[in-house]
DNA sequence: ATTACTACAAAACGAGTAT
DNA sequence: TATACTCGTTTTGTAGTAA
């Protein structure tokens, strides 16, 4: 759909012609637009072409009205605006279970972190993680969260291991309540850990392989 | 804006260029968009020359972000796309306060009706009607009432005078609750009529030539 | 008043290609 | 690989004007 069809058809919809037959001229409705009136009228002309507005020409005026097609085409622009601005404070990213190195779940039983977990995150972690492998094309939302503050939870030594800090996003998965784990010097992986309260494998009921989706809050 | 440059931004919106740099080719621009590489190309440098993306042009591929002047735009557009998707569930209307030909009034104090606004609106009115004198580039959404269905008040006969159909919306007027009342035979005026079980005038402290906003819920 | 045709002008597009 | 220039083609826009 040309972007100039969806410009005049948005004006008409704000028109009033979303509900019902509007009276709008050619004259009028380009002036809304600066464009010309002919250039209106041209305009008008091909979206009746397509099927996207009906009109009842008059010997004086004529009203517009949206079609079905015609409201959901704006639906469907309107659709790809609310996806921008919800993924503003909201990420949904989706990718395939997969085992990791163990890594994670060594970080998580440690002592010094899990107190900061259940200080911050408001649960206590269940000891281990849930990797998940993000598709290529998903990657980006990846370095989103990189670059994203999250929640800090402090690195620190012990047995002359260095600890580092590690930051922490609230997420949901199938509305289970969970959170994303990351090292705050970020190692750039395609794999996201996520932890729970709950062992998310079975209370999820998935395995290696099986696609999820994951909703992070920024 | 041009329509053109609004759906470029859109996309790179939509691939992630609304919370950060994202990587971007220009050809994979133009593939999204159905346009060729070059067009792509040239509508960034566009973008760029308007100050509404920014980009860091690596020697391998560029990065795309927009700016605060291209949310800002986008924001914009989005607000449009609200209000038409509001807009069919809810209508706000200002006009000037006026005084009516007490016509109003007369059918508001007929026991047959008051009966049915009781039963079907859930409130008794106060014995009078405020009148709301819609300005000229609002009386679209007149037409847009009188073609709506809203709450039937039946019509009845009495003393040998016939009082016709008459329907109504529920509305708001600053947090008041009140109703449009209009006849179904459409009488095609600039005019609304509005009951509420309180004095409206003194509710809301207005009088005559007053400019008044009312939400109407279809 | 309208809408919309024709004829021309301006803008956008894209193939080829330089960098 | 990229991006982006030139330039011929296509699309879009509009002044004049008919209906």
């Amino acid at each position: 759909m040309k972007p100039q069809y969806l410009q005049t058809l948005k004006q008409i919809a704000l028109m009033g012609g979303i509900h019902d037959f509007v009276a709008l001229s050619s004259a009028g409705l380009g002036r809304t637009m600066s464009i010309s009136q002919q250039s209106a009228s041209k305009r008008i002309l091909e979206l009746l072409d397509m099927g996207l507005v009906s009109r009842d020409l008059g010997t004086r005026a004529q009203r517009l009205n949206l079609t079905k097609e015609g409201v959901e085409a704006l639906t469907r622009e309107y659709a790809d605006y609310k996806k921008i601005f919800e993924l503003k404070d909201r990420l949904t990213i989706s990718g395939t279970v997969a085992t990791g190195l163990g890594e994670g779940q060594y970080y998580v039983q440690q002592n010094e972190y899990k107190v900061q977990f259940e200080e911050k995150l408001w649960f206590e972690p269940y000891e281990g993680t849930l990797n998940i492998k993000v598709g290529t094309s998903e990657v980006f939302k990846l370095n989103i969260l990189e670059d994203s503050d999250g929640i800090l939870i402090k690195g620190f030594e012990s047995k002359g291991r260095t600890f580092g800090d590690v930051k922490c996003f609230p997420a949901k998965m199938r509305n289970v309540e969970c959170a994303v784990i990351m090292p705050v010097r970020s190692h750039h992986t395609d794999v996201l850990e996520v932890i729970s309260k709950h062992h998310l494998r079975s209370t999820l009921d998935v395995e290696d392989g099986n696609i999820v989706e994951l909703t992070v809050f920024l």
